[in-house]
DNA sequence: AAAACGGGGGC
DNA sequence: GCCCCAGTTTT
């Protein structure tokens, strides 16, 4: 932990404003953070809110959307959710989260995203990479998320989650990759079982 | 359980 | 040019 903030920094929500944290969230789904921060840059400046996207031209959408990927599914998905929202909700993100995953685009990791970074509440958002690298360390043993998320909220203190999940999410972007693995640069190897079955050999 | 969705940034 | 992407929905 130490070793891993000496390398990388926090990474949060500063704006904590529930609907734009679920767009943002939606737009984040399988793409860089480069190209979500864009597009909602892109989308925010042309509509003040929920009901002004909720309006908009599907067409119009698209095109700010375009940038992160996917930009015909996620301009789809963002006029609908903010007019289920507008619907049945009043125009308000729910704050639980049985509530979020009946939302079109809103799975398991985008509804903790939203607890967390909207709401402050307790949740771990998996993410492929948090769910690869806990197992490969051994911290948990699962191929269900969900199950990964329950592990890791036994095991980590809740102080650390937020943070811990980010430094995870970063460390499987650049070093501990899904197969290229960066191990020359890793900090960690010395715990690492991975390693140690991959080059205990070639180190001799 | 697998495919589909779609475009970009990094090297 | 290829690799990899803070997943969710549909088949």
């Amino acid at each position: 932990m130490e070793q891993l903030n000496e390398i990388y920094t926090l990474r949060v929500f500063e704006d904590r404003n529930p609907y734009r944290v679920l767009i943002r969230t939606i737009l984040s789904q399988r793409t860089r953070d480069n190209n979500t921060d864009q597009a909602t840059k892109n989308l925010f400046l042309k509509y003040k809110d929920i009901y002004e996207v909720a309006d908009a031209p599907i067409e119009e959408l698209e095109k700010l959307v375009k940038v992160a990927g996917f930009y015909r599914v996620k301009a789809r998905r963002v006029k609908e959710v903010s007019n289920l929202l507008i619907d049945q909700f009043g125009g308000e993100v729910p704050n639980n989260s049985k509530e979020l995953l009946e939302l079109p685009g809103v799975g398991q990791k985008t509804a903790n995203c939203v607890l967390v970074f909207a709401f402050q509440k307790p949740a771990i958002p998996v993410d492929t990479h948090v769910h690869r690298i806990s197992n490969l360390w051994g911290i948990v043993n699962t191929m269900q998320p969900e199950k990964t998320e329950e592990e890791l909220m036994k095991i980590v203190p809740k102080k650390l989650w937020i943070e811990l999940n980010d430094l995870m999410v970063q460390f499987g972007q650049t070093i501990c990759k899904p197969i290229y693995k960066q191990c020359e640069q890793c900090p960690l190897t010395e715990l690492c079982d991975y390693y140690l079955t991959q080059y205990e050999n070639k180190n001799e």
